[in-house]
DNA sequence: TTGAAAGCGCTAACAA
DNA sequence: TTGTTAGCGCTTTCAA
């Protein structure tokens, strides 16, 4: 396999020292020997032993990530794009990204004690922040280096990253109230996530301001599954009278809404309007084409993890806290409502 | 932060073998001692560094995953469900899951060449195989451990899992054929993916068992994305007869030919028929729900990681080459011709 | 400009 | 049953 420093430096008939410092670029290794040192460590193939380096700098140079799985069916656009983005900015900067999938609960913590007292790796992102968040309150007693995708309502003070949920929603709203829509319901994503509480809040808020009655029973609390999206929007369509607009936390469960308004013979932007957040690239392919609240997640995930290297660097950062304007997307699943 | 063990064998006034040893379950400690060893490091809350048992073991306890992404907007359901797998069932079994994002071409075997050599895993997961496949000739030359998602037609020696590409794509045609269907379109993946082939091969041959025309203007490839199965089945409907059915070589292209059609004010499962290949969740929420043929992702990713970690163990493979049967979903996408 | 030596935290052969 | 010692492969003082 591979050679070790120790072959190299035999070969050339050098100290390991040498070798080492050479490869480093020390300015205190004559070029001769530099270039000697480079171009027989490039010929034999040579690639440090990670583990080495690692227990001797006392820096793995990687960061980690814990994705909140819940079932085993998971697959959500949200999270692969996501990781594309941390994955390939991790990688530009030299740093690995080490993945675990745990589902939120007590051995969550257990998870990121064992990632980080391991010094498996040097920091950590967080996403999906909740009410309370153990995760937060763990990394944060323990000053381990993290960046969050997501805020957290109590005061603690972390760098983030977080979309303006309540602006996206209210977005929203008033776009279907500019429709003519009066009736409009709510589906909210699991209200331990802080964006959960926020989109919400961007919902109540804008219905009250324009005058919109609010029924409880139309606000209702989802998985941001396709699936629960389904289910919740099929039992509200039997209310009379029904809503004519439907706004969800998310993507996928607002396709799950419209799954369920079409089984019922219903027209989509005609007899119920479906909106959504997110943006994933299905939305402007589903028929019909699902308007929503872009957020750039890519980007987001590209930034949170440009956020956490320079912390890891020891570089300060410009802001500790930024806040995304997301846009609403028109397409063609909301319209003027129908009755 | 977190006990080393000399601490711990400080004060327990032992030496850090015996802790050591104690920690490991190893039977010459006297079990008193044991005892002590256990719940002093549990008080303290020890975890190991990785690093320094990493260099000790030769050992990584870890497994390296190499998402071949294409575009920064990657997202892509079948990969979030893969990862799933992969990441519990490498985290059951004590691994670490190390990922690296890298497209395609000549950076690719580097990102394989670092991952290997440098000691950072034990084993790699390979997906998505290609004809003369690189990395699996990187791999097996090098002697690595490693397990595939896909076969691969060249005569190599390695371990994989494969679904049966040809089969569940002959399922798809049977099924347009028994409805009726005379016109069949066939949207490929590139060629240079080893299941392009495969499902293409089920389709031609299917075809002309069936006695079939196959026009070669309707066997197009495209890129497995929403977008370019939207753009490919754009064009064909222009052509006059036009196809009364469209397969595509996954569910992403599918969901994209359906919207061409309704664009087009065409109706899905009456005009044109459209089957997928994939059964990733939202096939069974798109309007209308997409006949596909589905492979079980999860239970194959988990699969895969299992015989990776078999074969890390030293433990022998019951089978070192697995064929998936995939099977037909019949939903709405798909109905009688109606011209 | 180079090399010898120590040490990162752990495991394991060997001795006591 | 426990401790001493060496060493995994690398970086980094310190001395030459």
């Amino acid at each position: 396999m591979p050679p070790r420093l120790k072959e190299i430096a035999e070969v050339l008939d050098l100290s390991v020292t040498t070798v080492s410092r050479a490869l480093a670029g020390y300015p205190d290794v004559a070029e001769k020997t530099r270039q000697r040192v480079v171009s027989k460590a490039q010929e034999m193939g040579y690639v440090p032993n990670v583990a080495a380096q690692h227990l001797q700098r006392q820096k793995a140079y990687a960061i980690g990530f814990i994705i909140p799985t819940f079932g085993p069916r998971f697959s959500d656009p949200f999270f692969s794009e996501l990781m594309a983005g941390i994955g390939n900015e991790a990688g530009r900067q030299g740093y690995d990204l080490l993945i675990s999938t745990v589902p939120p609960g007590p051995k969550e913590i257990e998870a990121y004690r064992l990632q980080t007292y391991s010094h498996r790796v040097d920091g950590m992102i967080v996403v999906r922040t909740r009410h309370n968040d153990p995760r937060i309150a763990f990394l944060v007693k323990n000053g381990f280096p993290f960046v969050a995708f997501g805020s957290c309502d109590e005061d603690l003070d972390f760098p983030f990253v977080d979309v303006d949920g309540e602006d996206g929603t209210r977005q929203a709203v008033e776009h279907l109230v500019k429709l003519g829509h009066r009736r409009i319901a709510y589906l909210s994503g699991p209200k331990e996530l802080t964006f959960s509480t926020h989109r919400l809040r961007g919902f109540l808020n804008t219905m009250r301001e324009k005058g919109m009655p609010v029924r409880d029973e139309w606000v209702l609390e989802g998985k941001l599954t396709e699936s629960s999206g389904h289910d919740l929007v099929g039992k509200l369509l039997d209310s009379d009278p029904r809503p004519t607009a439907v706004i969800a936390a998310n993507d996928l469960m607002a396709f799950g809404a419209m799954a369920a308004v079409q089984e019922q013979g219903l027209q989509i932007g005609g007899d119920v309007s479906v909106a959504g957040f997110d943006d994933i690239p299905l939305a402007a392919y589903s028929h019909p084409a699902l308007t929503t609240v872009h957020q750039p997640i890519y980007q987001i995930a590209t930034m949170v993890t440009n956020m956490l290297i320079r912390l890891l660097n020891g570089e300060p950062l410009e802001e500790r806290v930024r806040w995304i304007k997301p846009r609403l997307v028109v397409r063609k699943s909301t319209g003027r409502p129908v009755s």
